[in-house]
DNA sequence: CAGCAGGGGGCGC
DNA sequence: CGCCCCCTGCTGA
């Protein structure tokens, strides 16, 4: 302590650097107060905002975009031992590589910006005399980096001092050049601004919605546009630079570890094309008699077949490109679609890089969290709850009505369905602590555990149950918790229905069965295979595309019996005879 | 109106 | 059993 001579006293903690450098690590470990989380092939890395955006101004300026309390951000093209290795570069300061990685790691570094590895590292408390010492760069270079800022060749870093085992020790005051390559900030695009398709395929990217503003760094340059880029998952083409083959492998490895849904691992991104007459693409060529016309109501056929400028043969799959050539509001022509399907292939397959951007992009962790409502396993009654606290209601409208208290208090709202609760006290509901959520999903997404998880089979295993009760973990599924009571609860709650065996790792719903929960699951994961070739819409169904394309067009099958209006979806047509013509309706009926 | 998501029929392996 | 597909209900704009 020191008596300063104004009569204060200048109370100094000596070990504070140390306590903070000690406590981070902690935090670090224990993935404690963790408020993004980066996924890199296939691995899940709880950080801190605060920590990258220290680091990285490239962090800093995606975290200052976007409003996500808890973004995921995808980084491809950057390996798992890079991004463990500049996370401990960034929290701990230093960290150990090998020689022969560091090449890759200072390319990681420079696609993330990190200070002191790809952009000048300054002190901040000491700018002036740094001006003073580099006036170009205002950066500290260490005497023991050796590397030239023209050229970044780690072969250069040989000189630098290595331990014996040729790990190097890479310190915060090593500084590169602030001349690298700048990390592509891709720019998502407008949900409902129509495409060009020549691109699409290649520059879609992932459905992230409208709050989700980080975007995955691009380090590699983007695939080739000599159209062979858009091969099937994971062939390297002809064109293909061995960074595409990388990415390929890279997203084909965390289409393993998705593990979710095996109707996307061969064809990860499935963009429908105009050709594809019942929009079932291949799978569908005698498809007619699944045309909608034919499931119409027998009023509404009759009708629909006597509508005018509409040919019924539309949904027989006979001349469906029709459909196409109706006014639409999209610039996607259908010579674009003819050209895509017949030469580059860019719709249908895609390449799994190509996939890989269709993951969930910074998809907000909010987006992973619990949905629907569960049952109470002792009353059996619904329970609905709030997506912005750990508020429970037993009726739907008063749900609505406490939500709806949220909205007006200008609570930040996903423009997706499902929310991070914003003060969730942990154990309120399995799913409302992220940390859990994301090892939940981590789980799901990774472990081994996850297939047999995905089987379903709630035989009563008493000794497996015991087992996983005792690890912590559900027998059933992937939820962990480390209170025997919170699991025993989960289990009670989540697996005690036989008709409803399949039970999601996530947020615990049930489904009676398993394509079912397959599809669920793509709710969590942010997969929305199925593109729209008009748009950049993207459904994680591929019947609600169709439904989707029926809206480019001015078609609408479903006509009244009782005047004129007609409805593109049949439920709309429904619940318009009901609201519009009350009374035939039931004199129908009867 | 359009989008999301669960349920379930049906088919092929 | 896995998958494709359609149907359906609900919901927000």
């Amino acid at each position: 302590m020191v008596k300063m001579s104004s009569g204060l006293l200048s109370l100094k903690w000596n070990h504070h650097r140390s306590t903070f450098l000690h406590v981070l690590a902690n935090i670090r470990r224990k993935e404690s107060y963790s408020d993004v989380t980066l996924a890199c092939a296939g691995k899940f890395y709880p950080a801190h905002k605060l920590v990258l955006s220290t680091c990285s101004e490239y962090f800093e300026e995606m975290f200052e975009r976007t409003q996500c309390k808890h973004p995921v951000i995808v980084l491809k093209d950057i390996g798992a031992d890079d991004l463990e290795a500049l996370l401990s570069y960034m929290y701990d300061g230093e960290v150990n590589v090998l020689q022969e990685n560091l090449s890759s790691l200072i390319k990681a570094a420079e696609c993330l910006k990190i200070k002191g590895l790809a952009v000048a590292d300054s002190d901040p408390t000491d700018r002036t005399k740094e001006k003073k010492l580099h006036p170009s760069s205002g950066s500290s270079i260490n005497a023991n980096s050796n590397i030239n800022n023209s050229n970044r060749d780690v072969h250069r870093n040989e000189k630098r001092p290595v331990n014996g085992s040729g790990i190097k020790r890479t310190n915060v005051n090593s500084s590169f050049s602030e001349d690298v390559a700048q990390p592509i900030k891709r720019r998502r695009p407008d949900s409902r601004t129509p495409l060009n398709t020549s691109a699409s395929s290649e520059e879609q990217e992932a459905p992230v919605t409208s709050n989700e503003s980080a975007a995955a760094p691009e380090p590699a340059s983007p695939v080739g546009e000599d159209g062979n880029n858009g091969g099937s998952g994971g062939e390297s083409q002809p064109g293909d630079d061995a960074k595409s083959a990388e990415a390929s492998e890279e997203a084909n490895n965390f289409l393993q570890d998705l593990n979710v849904d095996a109707g996307v691992k061969a064809e990860p991104v499935e963009v429908l094309d105009a050709d594809d007459l019942t929009f079932d693409g291949r799978e569908d060529e005698d498809a007619g008699p699944d045309h909608p016309g034919e499931d119409l109501p027998d009023f509404t056929e009759e009708k629909f077949s006597g509508g005018e400028g509409e040919d019924p043969s539309l949904w027989g799959g006979t001349d469906e490109t029709d459909l196409f050539s109706q006014p639409s509001t999209s610039n996607f022509g259908e010579d674009d679609v003819k050209k895509d399907a017949a030469g580059g292939d860019k719709s249908g397959n895609t390449s799994s890089s190509d996939f890989a951007r269709s993951l969930p992009v910074a998809r907000s962790a909010a987006d992973i969290a619990y949905a629907s409502p569960d049952t109470d396993a002792v009353t059996g009654a619904i329970r609905y709850h709030c997506m912005h606290c750990s508020h429970i209601s037993l009726d739907h409208e008063q749900h609505k009505q406490h939500e709806a208290q949220h909205r007006a208090q200008g609570v930040h709202t996903e423009t997706y369905t499902y929310h991070q609760p914003q003060s969730a006290p942990y154990g309120i509901h399995p799913c409302e602590s992220t940390d859990l959520e994301l090892q939940m999903l981590s789980r799901v997404l990774q472990s081994p555990l996850s297939s047999s998880s995905m089987d379903g089979s709630v035989t009563d295993t008493v000794a497996l149950t015991n087992a996983a009760l005792r690890s912590g973990g559900c027998p059933y599924c992937n939820f962990i918790s480390p209170d025997p009571v919170v699991l025993s609860s989960h289990v009670r709650s989540s697996h005690s229905s036989a008709n409803k065996p399949y039970s999601c790792p996530v947020c615990s719903r049930g489904f009676s069965r398993k394509n079912n929960l397959q599809v669920h699951m793509r709710i969590h994961t942010g997969e929305k295979p199925f593109g729209c070739p008009h748009c950049s819409y993207r459904s994680s169904q591929k019947s609600n595309l169709k439904l989707h394309i029926l809206s480019h067009s001015e078609i609408k099958p479903y006509a009244c019996p009782y005047c004129d209006h007609r409805s593109s979806q049949k439920i709309n047509l429904k619940m318009h005879v009901y609201k519009k013509h009350p009374a035939l309706v039931q004199s129908a009926t009867t």
